[in-house]
DNA sequence: AATTGTTATGTTACGTGTAACATAATAAAT
DNA sequence: ATTTATTATGTTACACGTAACATAACAATT
């Protein structure tokens, strides 16, 4: 059984009949290396082959152009786009993003955050605004810098890119109210922060408006078949129902479905509204309702703010700006 | 500015008086130090606080107990249940995945096959079956087991998980033609090997019956709205289709969305089939037909072959099993 | 031929945790 | 009290690439 050990630089070396010093110096600056040496090492690697370690980069605690990035979910499509948005700006700047995801669990995110630093990462992007102590106290020893996404209503870490989940949810329930719907219900699943906060916006609109806010709720991950299953609760729980409000547009697709199949017509009978604005939403007959949140922006907002901070010699902990607010759009489409 | 540095075992090491041996020995056996020394080691990382360095690990190359996972793409819902499959089997077994995606290129994918075995993976799941000959001679030379996933339709690097793609849309086709449809269009997009793997059985299949195989093909990436457009253009090309098979369920829902606005009647008017069978098209109205791939079991299995490939010493490049057939499902559902 | 400058290469030391071996301290047995 | 076993800790060496300094080789200048 051969073990295939990977060639280091010494073994390159020694075939040349040069010090490793010699051959380190041709991968990072061939010129520095006489014309025939240049030949003979580059024979060598060829034929031996040579892939490049971390482990001294680490050791000399040098910068390891990576940066962590923590999504809760990568079922959810929200976060593919803020992905997109960080690496559009992280790649070309040189550095390679360690992606990981937590199931919405702070001790899970808090394994995460421990395996990125034990890789020297040179910056963290959080998709939460929760986390264990010993998560708080890694990163602050750590030293490095944090931008945490999504949600902009709480004091950040060090620094926070996102929009105002309540706000919006906020918004969006004012202008259904103005549709003239009364008996509308709030639909969440996962039951994690940025639902909290958008069922209180809600909750603030409805009773400002004199009306008795009303949920159906589960913890259950968000699926187009829950949407279905969460509208039949809300019939059943709420028969008056005139109009659903979901906190996101899983929930709310499924549910139109549902409504199709029970000749249930949308927006006559019930009115939906969703949140994120995903392509399948704007797509769909009737096109959903929903809060249009730039995924993309703040990925990519939170991407530059992060390579900044890393390239700072003061603004590691302390960013000029800590909180970046994105904003959103109220879309009412054709589903209410 | 003060530099945050994180501590080392040194560092504990100083406080309590003992050698960075003895704090290694306790992180690892607290038993094999003295009860009076564990409660002064553990005192001093309380309050200095320590972070594991994967950088000895990488330099005495021990097992990182980390291995790489490649997929095309995050937008991509076929992986997220993939990277779920893997992950339950990994994780419990003690195996974080270093996930990292190349967008279809097999330039950038053997950017990422180095930058993972730079930080030392002990194995690799790659997505494609297509790879430069830099990247086979990495793998080669890093001499860690590999399992491609997701087509069976070639021979491995060490071994394959999947399905034949070619067999399940000849398949399908046949179903297609067996319901009575004449004129089936195939719509493509993001035109990789799996994609020209299911266009060649539907070809076959259609010349086999006595059809001419159509097609419309575009090398955008898929989305619901592309399918929209790529059924108009059907339309525009292809006046008397009476069928598409659409290379994913993405196209295909778009497609039918694009038909409720047009008033053609699915499936009456026109029948619409997809490829993977997720949630969002079994739960639609019409429920799509497609062909329903086990996502979650080719991950699993994937993960299950790669460890214990990882942990044996016979079979690390010359698997048991070179191909690993998880099949597939042929789901009519209402859209046909 | 001697001096100076330039270019190419070598040497040493470093950072971190752990295996392997060595020693010290203590308890147990004679 | 001495030897032996056991337990706790220490010492040394190692893995790899590179910064910083040192030297060697050669070319150019006087």
């Amino acid at each position: 059984m051969k073990k295939n050990k990977r060639s280091s630089l010494q073994n390159i070396a020694d075939a040349v009949g040069v010090t490793k010093m010699t051959v380190s110096r041709y991968l990072r600056n061939p010129e520095k290396v006489s014309a025939t040496t240049q030949i003979k090492i580059k024979a060598a690697i060829d034929s031996l082959g040579y892939i490049a370690n971390k482990a001294p980069d680490l050791l000399s605690n040098a910068k390891s152009y990576s940066i962590g990035v923590l999504v809760p979910s990568l079922t959810n499509q929200v976060f593919s786009q803020v992905i997109r948005g960080i690496e559009d700006i992280t790649e070309p700047a040189g550095y390679q993003t360690m992606l990981a995801h937590y199931g919405y669990s702070p001790e899970i995110e808090e394994k995460r955050v421990e395996y990125l630093l034990s890789y020297h990462v040179d910056g963290l992007i959080l998709s939460e605004t929760t986390h264990t102590d010993r998560t708080r106290k890694m990163i602050a020893m750590a030293g490095i810098p944090v931008v945490e996404i999504m949600d902009i209503h709480h004091t950040p870490i060090h620094q926070a890119v996102g929009f105002d989940n309540a706000k919006a949810a906020f918004e969006m329930t004012n202008a259904l109210l103005d549709k003239g719907y009364r008996n509308i219900v709030y639909l969440g699943a996962r039951l994690d922060m940025r639902t909290q906060l958008k069922f209180q916006g809600y909750s603030d609109a409805m009773l400002l408006r004199g009306f008795t806010p009303k949920s159906v709720m589960t913890n259950e991950a968000s699926s187009f078949s829950l949407g279905a299953k969460l509208l039949q609760k809300t019939r059943t729980e709420h028969p008056d129902t005139d109009c659903i409000f979901c906190t996101n547009d899983d929930l709310a697709i499924g549910a139109i479905f549902e409504c199709q199949r029970n000749n249930i017509s949308v927006p006559q009978h019930m009115g939906v509204a969703g949140f994120h604005g995903h392509d399948i939403g704007q797509s769909m007959v009737p096109q959903l309702a929903s809060v249009i949140t730039p995924r993309y922006q703040i990925g990519n907002l939170a991407g530059a703010k992060l390579l900044s901070r890393i390239s700072s010699t003061t603004d590691i902990e302390t960013p000029d700006e800590q909180i970046c607010d994105t904003g959103y759009v109220i879309h009412l489409g054709e589903s209410v």
